[in-house]
DNA sequence: GACTCGTGGAG
DNA sequence: TCTCCAAGAGT
């Protein structure tokens, strides 16, 4: 085993020369740099900045005080598009929290930051060095996938041991520097612009004499994926003077979205005719999604659908696959319109 | 520990 | 077209 000091003082200088140049890496805001890490999960930077999330957000909502008093209709409505609606309302809690019971400072101790809603031990480990600068660890996955190649550790990530053994490296080498905020940036960094899932651009890497990997493109393992299921959803696309219907997600999961209206339950009697077929994928699930026109018989819709006017549309926050669908839905209409 | 939660891009 | 993956967390 290498030094730790060694390697994270080659991590530290490469970094300080080839380091990018990020919006959140020019602050030490902490919020700044929350509202980054959280829309950075499992979502991809190019998306963050180039798509303007992270610019519309801070200009809307440019501290907790402000994001912890807006509705909840619009702060959901300035994530769509991001996925994992979850993460915004846990953002808005986590600002009521920061207002409530902190006094509306973000807490510097490392096990009040994880204590927060939407942060776990990556979003904690960022918060504490990139904002406060303390030698605390992270682990996502280009971190993942650097050390388990420096160790040439085969052991599944996703395990508990190999997950225990990852936050131990990554703690070592964050413990070994004098400069927590450039060691976890550079980890990062390298996993992106180097350390690369599919052809790992080894001989420009800055570590490389202290890589044991032997075969960089086999690691890191991971353990079986879950099998993707095939399903059909039918909605309805209903319009009237009154505008568009549709229907409020209640469930645990898209809470607070609105979607084209499940197709009742038609029992024996054929389907409606459809207006139009596309396909989307979620988590686990490929789904085939059908829009029809809506059954004659069913006038009285349930209480969690309304009619959204047409101009009202634009503000509301609507799954992707249901807001591309209904554009196309109306462009037909327009077109019908007119012609 | 296994599941669940979105979306868009790369190869 | 299909698979993998991208600054994970909650239940």
């Amino acid at each position: 085993m290498v030094s730790a000091a060694s390697l994270s003082a080659d991590f530290v200088t490469w970094f300080h020369q080839v380091g990018r140049d990020y919006p959140w890496r020019r602050t030490r805001d902490p919020y700044a740099i929350l509202v980054s890490e959280i829309m950075l999960q499992q979502t991809q930077i190019s998306t963050v900045l180039d798509r303007g999330y992270y610019a519309r957000w801070l200009e809307r909502y440019p501290d907790f005080a402000t994001l912890a008093r807006a509705p909840e209709s619009e702060v959901l409505k300035t994530w769509e598009g991001l996925g994992y609606y979850r993460r915004a309302r846990n953002l808005q809690k986590l600002a009521q929290v920061i207002q409530s019971e902190h006094g509306g400072v973000f807490p510097t101790e490392p096990a009040a930051i994880r204590a927060l809603p939407g942060i776990g031990p990556y979003t904690a480990g960022a918060i504490a060095s990139f904002a406060f600068g303390l030698a605390e660890p992270i682990v996502d996955g280009n971190v993942a996938r650097v050390l388990s190649r420096l160790d040439n550790d085969a052991t599944p990530v996703d395990s508990a041991v190999g997950s225990k053994r990852l936050w131990e490296r990554a703690t070592e080498l964050v413990q070994a520097t004098e400069d927590p905020r450039a060691l976890n940036s550079a980890l990062m960094e390298l996993g992106q612009t180097v350390c690369k899932p599919r052809q790992p651009l080894c001989a420009e890497c800055p570590v490389k004499k202290h890589c044991r990997a032997t075969e960089p493109e086999s690691l890191p393992v991971k353990g079986n994926r879950t099998e993707i299921t095939e399903v059909t959803e039918r909605v309805v696309f209903v319009q009237t003077g009154q505008g568009i219907l549709l229907e409020q997600e209640t469930g645990s999961r898209r809470t607070g979205l609105w979607k084209l209206p499940a197709l009742p339950a038609t029992g024996e009697a054929a389907l409606p005719p459809v207006l139009m077929k596309t396909s989307y994928g979620i988590t686990r699930y490929k789904v085939t999604l059908w829009v029809h026109e809506a059954p004659l018989e069913s006038l009285a819709w349930p209480e969690s659908h309304q009619f959204i006017p047409l101009a009202a549309l634009a503000k509301t926050a609507m799954p992707s696959p249901y807001r591309k669908a209904l554009d196309k839905l109306l462009q037909h209409a327009a077109f019908r319109l007119e012609g």
